[in-house]
DNA sequence: AATGAATGAGGATTCATTCAT
DNA sequence: CATGAATGAATCCTCATTCAT
């Protein structure tokens, strides 16, 4: 009666819903979205198939909200990476950490943020949800830059974590600091000076 | 007018191999990697199903063979770009116009591109398509800049080329002009100010 | 007459993996394991096609299950036959009558003895059934004969079934009768008399 | 001009017939009739796929082919073994070593067997070509032993030979010998004992 | 509220065979 | 005479979804 997990009946499982939506994940890092099914999921979630649709009408629900929440926790992320800087020089090195140690040393991740970029490329759903993130990010590079640099800034460390993870030699961390340093101190502020 | 097409009889096609590679990138472009089946290929390139697993043994074989069929037309036309421009300012140029016209003015391409990314998180052979296409780049670049700046030049394209496309809002012109500017004119070669 | 067998509803039908297996057995008999696919099996069971896949996580998941059905039918019933005699003579009698008259009644069951032994000379886990008939016919025999000629007796069964079914020029009992007197009235029990 | 097999040409190649008569053969054996396929029999011959239909107007007419030369080998080697007894008793061993040694020495010729044994559990045709092997056989027992033992030696051996195929204990070869000689030597060859 | 059983559409692949060359 | 190219039927299997319990 008091035995926790033992005790969590087959029949009354509150949270179950937040354990497929994990499994849902932990299922596209390995397989990616193709390679996802239902079955697949519910094996990863140790929930009977017919839990699947009981919980969610649709794949695609499951898969949205998925990616919804794995999204979020990238965003939180980046945002409290962010937050902890004291100072744009703080704030610089932190995105260079970023970039060059925190999110891809999970592979998964890699695969995730590719998989839903995909989705994006296609769908406006999961379109909006790589708006919301790239504003999140956005909003957070504004503690420490302007609206512009953040803006770009933001592409940058995209383009640099890409590459980084596609690329088969190793980035070296002085090259990300360049980069990072001359997108961020240029004084290049003033008219383009290229067309 | 009495022949033409219809004659090319269904017994005898040359190029046949090469028009199911064409209809295969056509369908990805439309269904994703997820959604792309022998059958919807064999169909797009007018040709019967058995017709498939008898020019390709295996679905991924036509698949790898129809993104290192992008992977160069793509690589291609970015070489092409750079080797057009006669001057670094040339190029500062043609880099802004890859990002701002070209590449993704057809949807299709982006979501080409990334569903190769995702398949190259994933798998390293897609993985050697992807740096081939990057080293590529890098070269072209290397005609106009330095191998440091090539490169993080090469990422930041890449970045602002993924937040155009995912953003919902649409980039400005010049705010491509001002990133590459930044990146190509920086005084910031000197001794890294960020660790 | 509003109801029985229409009533069975196709959604609740216990039993069917039975019925499956049987039909398979029936499917292999006329076709033989070669023209056996599970397409046949299931219009045979009167089963939808996705209905195979569902009991039978394989194929061969199937074909074990039939043929392992199949051996211990025939195991039974050479065990009651045996059981059934009350001393070596009748033993004898029943010995015979086996081999004349049972078993190859049915052509089908010689088709389905043939199609499992070949399998059984390739695959050990068929071979683990044939065994497992074989020490069954054997220890059934032992109740009448000595465990010798027990095992002789029951390979000389073997044989002469399937020279009766191979044969185009039928076999006469009274030489049916004479093999089985040789092999357990004979006074051979000696030193072998050939090396 | 001299080289031989590189000098085969593609194009002129007698005995190609033969060769494929034989990879047959050896495809059987490894994947037995179910497995065997046109592609892979001319895989296993290294000839062209169209070889096939046009040497062999139908796959059953080289699968029959196959198994006429097959069942004729092997009759070939019992008939020399028997004719290579001078008296009874080398017979009497001779039959022995056949069962103990010779032929099941090599798996593929017991699946062979059992293949054969299966299409002529079905089809007529294949009948006539175990019936006329096992007439051969008889004939070539009837040289050392009476018609009727001939006729049960044979089935003996059948018998035997499978049991010690398909079982998955070894067989003593002095239990064959015993087998033999109960089924040579015995005196009950007045009235049957039995009825 | 929850689920095991069931289903039909569609997945890749293999195949014997045909035909133009 | 010989064959590479091509094809459509049939193979097994996976799947999202439905439904009776």
């Amino acid at each position: 009666m008091s035995d926790g997990a033992a005790a969590r009946s087959r029949r009354y499982d509150p949270g179950r819903r937040d354990r497929i939506v994990d499994a849902c994940l932990r299922v596209i890092g390995e397989a990616g979205v193709a390679g996802t099914s239902n079955r697949r999921v519910a094996a990863a979630a140790d929930v009977p198939l017919g839990s699947m649709t009981y919980h969610f009408t649709d794949t695609d629900e499951l898969l949205h909200e998925a990616f919804s929440r794995f999204a979020h926790a990238m965003s939180d992320r980046f945002e409290q990476a962010m937050a902890g800087a004291r100072d744009v020089d703080e704030a610089r090195r932190a995105v260079v950490d970023l970039i060059s140690v925190d999110v891809l040393a999970d592979p998964r991740e890699l695969v995730l943020t590719h998989e839903l970029y995909t989705l994006a490329a296609r769908d406006p759903r999961y379109r909006r949800l790589t708006h919301a993130w790239m504003a999140r990010s956005r909003r957070a590079l504004e503690r420490h830059f302007d609206p512009t640099t953040a803006r770009l800034l933001d592409a940058l460390i995209e383009g640099l974590t890409i590459h980084r993870a596609l690329d088969t030699e190793p980035h070296r961390r002085d090259e990300v600091v360049r980069a990072v340093d001359r997108m961020t101190r240029s004084s290049t502020a003033g008219p383009a000076a290229t067309r």
